[in-house]
DNA sequence: AATCGTCTCAACCGCCCTTTA
DNA sequence: ATAAAGGGCGGTTGAGACGAT
């Protein structure tokens, strides 16, 4: 609670604040926020400023609405990262996380209720006459293994874990090197829902890879391929899918170990 | 014109990971 | 190995804008 320093200024910020804090990043650059605002001459906490910045004074920020391109790339992403706000602003240019942050929370998780679709999960929302097993409707989230290779050229990486996990770089934080592999011809789709560990093995791998450039060559075969990952039940590449109904727990208890791995 | 309810989004909160000493 | 600092994240809040009555 940094901001709630005495004489430290909270609220709104002030045109002359805004080119205060402006002006010395672009002298002193981006860093060392905890001790920005006193080398800038702000009454503001680092973490103010910080957020200032990026979110507001930062030169490649893009104004305006949200396109019906980023408005539907924003609605892929989010199907396949879930509210991983930071990786999916990463992927829009000029859009911050907390831009598409409140835009999903205003407006696309209530235009998906509006068809029909839960926005947590991205399937039809169950009948108002709910039975135990769809109310038991597990939430969808493809989890990249931090450590694990991808196991072949088309691969169908996927993890299980808990969406509790850390999710700061996109990763799980539970399941350092432990992957899960896909078994035979089996997936796991929105028509197969599977019980944690069914038709799957875990797989441990035990050298490091470029995690950059596989997760993203990867994301970019999922945003591709999305409608087909989903919808397209003949999709020969398509992304396997992991649910999550408690899965931290009852994969926990099938393999011991594994997601306390990356502790 | 006044009041009330809803919506929007900038800003803050609290947690946790990474880096550094 | 450990603690502290720095930084980043998703969730939440609340003031202002706006529309309905």
């Amino acid at each position: 609670m940094c901001c709630s320093k005495v004489g430290v200024k909270r609220g709104p910020w002030t045109p002359e604040e805004d080119e205060v804090l402006a002006s010395f990043v672009r002298r002193e650059g981006e860093g060392r926020w905890r001790t920005l605002p006193s080398r800038a001459g702000l009454r503001r906490c680092g973490k103010s400023c910080r957020l200032r910045w990026m979110n507001y004074l930062r030169p490649s920020i893009k104004r305006g609405p949200i396109s019906p391109d980023e408005e539907d790339l924003i609605l892929r992403l989010h199907r396949l990262l879930g509210n991983r706000w930071s990786l999916i602003a990463g992927r829009i240019p000029g859009r911050t996380d907390n831009e598409i942050k409140n835009y999903w929370n205003t407006h696309l998780s209530k235009k998906l209720i509006r068809q029909g679709i839960d926005p947590r999960t991205h399937k039809p929302l169950p009948l108002p006459t709910t039975s135990a097993a769809a109310t038991a409707a597990p939430a969808v989230h493809v989890i990249f293994p931090r450590q694990a290779p991808l196991p072949n050229p088309n691969p169908s990486p996927y993890h299980a874990a808990g969406s509790s996990g850390d999710i700061r770089t996109g990763f799980s934080a539970h399941d350092d090197g432990g992957c899960w592999k896909e078994s035979g011809d089996q997936f796991m789709d929105a028509n197969n829902v599977p019980e944690a560990g069914d038709h799957l093995e875990p797989e441990l791998y035990d050298f490091s890879f470029d995690e950059d450039n596989i997760f993203s060559s990867f994301l970019d075969s999922l945003i591709n391929n999305s409608e087909n990952d989903i919808n397209d039940d003949n999709s020969d590449d398509r992304v396997g899918f992991v649910w999550e109904k408690d899965l931290q727990d009852d994969a926990h208890e099938q393999f011991p170990g594994d997601h306390d791995a990356g502790n």
